[in-house]
DNA sequence: AGCTAGTGTGTAACATGTTAGATGTTGGAG
DNA sequence: CTCCAACATCTAACATGTTACACACTAGCT
C-alpha cells in the first residue's frame, strides 16, 4: 500500500449540497452554450452537472494546496465523500490531468501533481509574457473608471497589510492581476492567464505564511497602478516584469523548506 | 432530432488497432510519471490507455478540421466506431471540453466547438505574446546547430512551396514555430504554445486551400530565421509579430466564406 | 544469501445498465 | 387558429459491476 496518510479525511465537505452556495462564484466555465441548428436553448448559464462540480471542488482544493502536492487522490473515496458515483469523479480528474494538476498512474494511483522546478520556471516565463503584454494594452486602454477601481483595490491591500491579513492580501493581489487582464480588453484572457498561473499559485499559496514581503509588494503594486494610470505601456510592462520576477527567490526558499512537495 | 448529417461516418478509422501505429508520434502527454513514496515505477513512458488514445484521435480530428466546427459528436457512435465503450469516450470529451475544443450541452448533445471571433482574437494576442517572448530567448540562445536546423526547415519549405504542397508547407510552418519554442530553452513551452494555438490552428487548416500567401510567408520566415541567426532579439520579436499578425485578415475572409463555422 | 517466479491485493480502467433532462410533436381546449 | 400541456424520443449523465494491470510479498530455486 502507498504510505500516504490514510486516515486524515480530505478537508472538503461531505456532499455536493454543501457546495451549491459557494459554487456559483467559483467555477471557470468554458461553455457558452447555444446551438444554432434548430432551436437550441438560448440562454444556458451554468451547467452544474456533477462532474463540473467535482471538477471545481478538486481544482480549488489543489490550487489552494488543501490537497498537498504528491498526496494520493483515491477516486472511490472522493466519490463517497462527495456523495456521487465514481464516474463523475473520473471525468473531473481526467480534465485535471489535462491541465497538469494531477498525475495519473494507470491502474495504480492518482496523485496531486508534485511541483517540478522546470515546469514552474516555464510557467513563470509564460506568466511574464502574458501579463506584460496584457498590461501594455491595459495602459493604453486605461480610463478614469479603471484607474479608480485599481486604486480601490490598492487601498484594500493597504488595510490588509496593516492588520497582517495574509489571506486577504493574497486574494486582493490575485484580483489586481485579474483586473489588469480584463482591462486589456481581450475576452477570456483572464481565464487563460489564471490557468497558466495555476502551478505558480500553488507555490504562492504554500509560501503565504513565510511571506514577509507584503510592504515591498505593496510598493510594486503602487508602481504598476501608477504606470497604468499615466498610460505608459513601456513603464507598466517594466514594473510588471520586475514584480512577477520576485517569485523566483521565494520558490527556492520553498524547495529548501518543503522538499517533499517537489518532483524529480 | 438535430439536423446535423446523420449518415456520413466520421472520417477517422474504425478501431483503435488502426491507430496504434500513428499514435506514438502524435500524443501530447502531460504525465511524466514516477512517484517517490515507496518504489514507484521508475520509467513509465506512455500510458496508452483507451481514453488517452480516444482523446488524441478526437483532438487531432478537431484541430485538423476533419470534424468541422459545429458538427455533432455522438458519444455512442464514436464509441462504436472506435470499438470501445462509452466511458473512455466521455472522459476524453470531458478533457476536450476543458480545452474549449468541444461544447457540451448537458443531456442534449456534444458538438465540435464553433469558432468565436473574440476567442480567436484573444488566442491571437496570446500567441503573439508567447511567441515573441520565446523568440527573444531563442535569439539569445541561438547556436550554429540550431541555426542549421532552422535553415534546413526553410529549405524544405521552399521545396514544398515550389510544388504547391500546401499540407507539407503547413506542417513545416508548425515545425518551425515548435523549434523556436524549443530553442527558448523552456521545458514544456512548446506544448503550452501549441495548446493556446489550437483555435488558430483550426482556422489556418480551414484556410489552407484558399491560402495564396506561401511566397510571402516564406519571406517572413526567412526574416525570422535570419534575426535568430544574427542573435538579435528585438529584431526577431519584431519579425515574429509581423508574421503572426498577418492571420487577422485571413480570419475575416474565412468568416465571409464559411459563416456556418462561426458562433454568435 | 540473493534472485526469480508465482501469488495476492489494491487501484484505476473499462463496459454496460439505468436515470434524468432537453427538445420536438401532437392533440385538445379556448 | 392559437396556445398550452402531455407525451415521445433522443442524448448525455450517472451508477455500478467487472476486468486488467501495477506493485508488493513470499517462497522456492541456485
Amino acid at each position: 500500500m502507498l504510505d500516504v496518510g490514510e486516515g486524515e479525511s480530505i478537508a472538503f465537505a461531505k456532499d455536493l449540497n454543501c457546495f451549491n452556495a459557494s459554487w456559483n462564484s467559483g467555477g471557470v466555465s468554458h461553455l457558452q452554450p447555444r446551438f444554432s441548428s434548430k432551436n437550441y436553448k438560448e440562454q444556458k448559464v451554468v451547467s452544474a452537472t456533477r462532474k463540473d462540480q467535482v471538477y471545481g471542488i478538486l481544482r480549488q482544493a489543489i490550487i489552494s494546496s488543501q490537497l498537498a502536492p504528491g498526496e494520493a487522490i483515491r477516486k472511490e473515496l472522493v466519490a463517497n465523500q462527495l456523495g456521487v458515483s465514481r464516474t463523475p469523479v473520473s471525468e473531473a480528474i481526467s480534465r485535471l490531468a489535462g491541465e497538469g494538476l494531477v498525475e495519473i498512474y494507470p491502474q495504480a494511483g492518482t496523485f496531486v501533481a508534485r511541483l517540478w522546478l522546470d515546469k514552474i520556471e516555464t510557467a513563470q516565463f509564460v506568466r511574464v509574457a502574458l501579463e506584460t503584454a496584457a498590461i501594455r494594452r491595459a495602459a493604453i486602454n486605461s480610463t478614469e473608471e479603471i484607474a479608480a477601481r485599481l486604486r480601490d483595490n490598492l487601498d484594500d491591500q493597504r488595510k490588509a497589510a496593516e492588520i497582517l491579513d495574509f489571506e486577504q492580501f493574497y486574494e486582493l493581489d490575485e484580483a489586481l492581476h485579474d483586473m489588469i487582464c480584463d482591462a486589456s480588453g481581450f475576452v477570456g484572457l483572464r481565464e487563460i492567464a489564471a490557468k497558466e498561473r495555476s502551478q505558480i499559485d500553488r507555490v504562492r499559496r504554500l509560501l503565504l505564511h513565510y511571506e514577509t514581503r507584503m510592504s515591498e509588494t505593496l510598493i510594486e503594486h503602487e508602481a504598476i497602478i501608477s504606470a497604468i494610470t499615466m498610460r505608459n505601456p513601456d513603464l507598466a510592462a517594466k514594473t510588471m516584469e520586475d514584480h512577477i520576477s520576485k517569485m523566483g527567490i521565494m520558490l527556492l526558499q520553498l524547495r529548501e523548506k518543503r522538499p517533499e512537495l517537489f518532483g524529480s
